[in-house]
DNA sequence: AATGAATGAGTCTTCATTCAT
DNA sequence: AATGAATGAAGACTCATTCAT
């Protein structure tokens, strides 16, 4: 081992380019959530990540890159989360109030990353980058297809599937963002619960004063 | 009338300090919308206002307080749209759908209020005025008052008021804001219509199916 | 007495010219003295004079000029003062002494108008008025005379008494201004009346050592 | 030597950052002196000294900052010009007759000093910084000391050394700020000869009429 | 004569981005 | 590849002065 081997040296680490990247991810996340992004400082961003101002114009291109990447990482975890909530549902319907339970509980969690998701929405209205709609699209697509499915399996009425899918995703994000920035009262989770229950029993094929108890 | 009413003169209005703190709000909303709040120059207002910057400062004091005023303006508007939508309305329960669906029509009709709206949730988390939160709590106790009647006639089951009007209010903000946003198939009024049918099929006292078309 | 001769009527006191003038130039030396000239505020000025912002402008012409006046009322203030000082001496090399404390004495009793004069040297170092080099011209040549007679009477030897009269002013405007700023061991009459017992002792006929113990 | 040796090319100088800090201190000594503080505009500032904005501010911080740096530096250049003076006199009183034509000299040969160290006094009462006290109290002092060897040599009185140091001190600072503003017959050192004279003549243990002549 | 609303030029300060080392 | 010094455009806010009432 030589002594230009400092990577392996104790007290200074040397990240790789991957976890350099990810550094400056993480640490952009906190700072867009605390600041917003147009209060937030770049130089910031770069001090807390260990790294020069110039290497996250590197790896980012630019401010607003950034932004999008810190965007595009959280919607890529919280799918992860919401898939892994649904793993051992057994049916469709319990699968989609898994997630949708799941969704409150990412962002009780993570409250980080529902400000960044915030400002999203404020900051760039008609901008949003492809691979967003993508991503976007794509999950769309992925629960779409669970609510087919319960349709098929009897279990819901044979409504408009895109349209009942952003109505339940517009009332998530209202649930997480709006109920919860005015009411203290109840958590995320508390009130997505209550949403997600009476979302669904408008829509059940079995009316729900007929099922009541089924759930513990 | 002499010639020296200048004020009925064309050409050059000379506004009385309520229209002119009228002009600037107007504008202050436009840009606010457009540019977002961080993004906006106080100039370009006071430009488009017909008034001189510093006379912006005279009227609101900071730019920041400027923002509050335009919310507060649209928070006082929307509430007045919302009265004006349930005047006809016998029952509470019918109330109550009028004002969710003249909720999203209000954003429809006017998009740069719902920008500035969203602003208001991004930029300033843990600073809201009192002035706000009155004005929120006021409408929430006015809303919970129909949803009880409605609970006290029969029509609704005897759910935790404060609780559903907290998530029927995150349903319609999460609507106006974000499925619209990505959904560009459906209308806000349309999603909303949607959205209000079967957020109340889930509470009615009478099962949904037993009232099969008892809509128009 | 007519109910319009509102000047008699209490409550409300309708000051003529003069005293309105007066009010804001006490006001302004307030506020020049506590922000500097740069720093205040003419509003302020006007505020808490009780009149108009307009007003200001109409009586003193421009910020500048109202501190000019205040400047030259200040000078007034201090000639009368140490006039006043003066009178009960009999021996011209009295009257210079008792003068010297004067001086100190009256910035320490009005420190404002200490920091208008300061002011007033740092501020316009090229464009003092014609009025207060006449007034300034006005004391030298006052106090030479005095000085010429303590020559002529034998109290003091036959020194260029402009030159001295310049040294004297100086060292006096030295004490109250400088030294007194980072000395707070002493007062500014304390200070004064060492310098100007040593500054005498120093031009004095009889020399210091034989007149031990002259003064109380 | 490389053509890529840059610095060393006429045209563009490249100053590392010590001369650049260096250039910005002189254009606001001048800028200073020139303008006073509150008029001064760093971009003027930046642009004299041939560097953006943002490094003036990058170097000291803010404009306040700046000027208490340009006041320090004059300091410091005034303790190594006082020092220098004393160099070849060996006898303690000589020292501080030096040094205080000396003092005036520096004024007279950098009025421009002068001016920034009256803004000093003008616009900062009570705001000091530590650093400007510590070097203050650290001339005081030296001078002190100087003065107490006097003394114990026998060439001077036994006054109260505090107090004669603050007197002296006051003494030449009114003679180079005010004596000399209004006084255009006579130099700065002119003036501070005749004063420093006369005032060490009041302290003299031998009467200076016995001494007469005893200076070239 | 008195007022104070309106104005806009003037300034400090910040920070995204660049680029020489 | 990594850095961080340098930059200058941008923008909030102030306040002396004016002038219509």
């Amino acid at each position: 081992m030589s002594l230009a081997d400092s990577s392996s040296l104790p007290g200074k680490f040397v990240l790789d380019p991957e976890a350099k990247r990810e550094a400056i991810l993480q640490q952009a996340i906190e700072v867009f959530a605390d600041q917003g992004f147009r209060n937030a400082d770049v130089q910031v961003i770069a001090d807390r990540a260990g790294v020069g101002k110039g290497t996250v114009y590197r790896y980012f291109g630019s401010k607003e890159d950034l932004f999008w990447a810190t965007s595009l990482w959280i919607i890529g975890r919280l799918r992860q989360y919401l898939t892994e909530a649904m793993l051992d549902k057994a049916e469709p319907i319990e699968k989609l109030r898994a997630a949708a339970i799941a969704y409150a509980r990412f962002y009780e969690i993570h409250p980080k990353y529902l400000e960044v998701f915030v400002q999203d929405r404020a900051e760039f209205r008609g901008t949003v980058p492809e691979s967003h709609l993508e991503e976007h699209e794509s999950m769309i697509a992925y629960f779409s297809q669970i609510l087919q499915q319960a349709i098929e399996a009897g279990q819901l009425r044979p409504v408009d599937v895109r349209k009942t899918i952003f109505a339940l995703g517009s009332m998530l994000f209202g649930t997480v963002t709006f109920g919860c920035h005015y009411c203290k009262e109840y958590s995320m989770i508390q009130m997505a619960e209550f949403a997600i229950d009476n979302f669904l029993d408008g829509f059940r094929a079995t009316p729900a004063r007929q099922r009541e108890g089924d759930r513990p």
